[in-house]
RNA sequence: CGCGGGAUGGAGCAGUUCGGUAGCUCGUCGGGCUCAUAACCCGGAGGUCGUUGGUUCAAAUCCAACUCCCGCAA
């Protein structure tokens, strides 16, 4: 039984751990250290972390990976394996060479496209029509190394984040198990990326989720679901933030001025955009729970006119 | 003590300034109209107004404390 240590942080990270525990057995699981949440900020350990703890296995929560200190917990742990799924800190060269059979990582795009931490995010705003999974070896490059093993998924008009997400995170699991034993037995490919073709996926900033009405429809559309449900595309509405967590393509054209509101009934809410309708279904406004378009819209005739932005 | 919004039938809201029979839209149930309908008309059910305490003849409304939800910030 090869000594595994697992490395991660988010949801995105949990089905892979417990799989991956369930198939080989994690002698140790790293993570971020626990953070302050919310309002209340109370310090809250990261989902993996929780998990880990669920399991009845060993966590390590270093707040960086790369001192000397917690090199020594790892060096102590004698990993035959290193697997890593969004755990969120950089491997120094001396621990990606610690485990005989390498570390490796499970990522959530097809690389060299979309390297970095939002990959999912950013294949759909980008309005890719299939993203997937890769596993491969880490180096010291940002999500550069050779690719062990890929699997695509098609994105649907009706995925959004949340939906990709999970979907993404269990055909990562499901791959890192087919793929482990031709690790193990060291009989696994091996293949370079084409860093020609490398693109970046940055974390999400605040500047990333204002909307723009003034692009397509097709772009607003994207948006929208490449940040539901997290972070949230917003706008503006009777200065207030307003955010839009649901749309749908009506191919209705217009040209009525751009954010403006067209419709509001029980379909939801309808905003032109440079060149079509885009219908809104799931809004939230600054102080308020998320709801349903046309909940929102029901006591709010004098929407339709309305400029948003 | 980081800033701010909010809690009222099943859903979304008004009413709170200035205390005096709890209201609107939707849904739901029953009836009517209709070839027919998510349309239209008539009627009904459904609410400890977040909790606790205070002021008052009288509190959704004023005062105090608390609980929960949410946006921002971190």
């Amino acid at each position: 039984m090869p000594n595994i240590v697992f490395m991660g942080t988010p949801d995105f990270s949990v089905p892979i751990l417990k799989d991956l525990h369930e198939a080989h057995g994690v002698d140790l699981v790293v993570s971020q250290p626990d953070k302050p949440v919310g309002r209340k900020r109370v310090m809250t350990p990261p989902k993996v972390a929780a998990a880990a703890e669920v399991l009845g296995i060993k966590v390590f929560q270093p707040d960086d990976i790369k001192e000397q200190s917690a090199v020594e917990v790892l060096k102590e742990a004698a990993p035959d394996i290193i697997v890593t799924a969004a755990y969120g800190q950089i491997l120094s060269k001396e621990l990606l060479e610690l485990p005989k059979y390498g570390a490796i990582n499970v990522h959530a795009s097809l690389l060299p496209k979309f390297r970095g931490g939002a990959p999912i995010h950013h294949a759909l705003l980008a309005g890719e029509k299939t993203t997937g999974i890769t596993i491969m070896y880490m180096a010291e490059g940002l999500d550069s190394g050779d690719i062990i093993a890929q699997s695509a998924i098609d994105i649907k008009d009706e995925d959004d984040t949340g939906i990709l997400h999970d979907k993404l995170s269990m055909l990562g699991s499901e791959l890192l198990l087919d793929t482990l034993p031709a690790i193990f037995e060291e009989r696994n490919n091996k293949t370079e990326q084409n860093h020609a073709e490398a693109t970046y996926s940055p974390n999400i900033s605040k500047a990333d989720e204002l909307l723009d009405f003034n692009r397509t429809a097709v772009e607003v559309f994207n948006h929208i679901r490449g940040l539901s449900p997290f972070p949230g595309a917003y706008t503006m509405l009777g200065g207030k933030r307003f955010k839009l967590y649901g749309a749908k393509l009506t191919g209705k054209k217009t040209n009525r001025p751009a954010g403006e509101i067209l419709t509001n009934d029980e379909d939801g809410i309808s905003v032109a955009t440079a060149d079509e309708a885009v219908l809104i279904t799931e809004v939230q406004l600054a102080g308020k729970k998320k709801t349903a378009a046309n909940d929102f819209g029901r006591n709010r005739q004098d929407l339709t006119g309305t400029v948003l932005g």
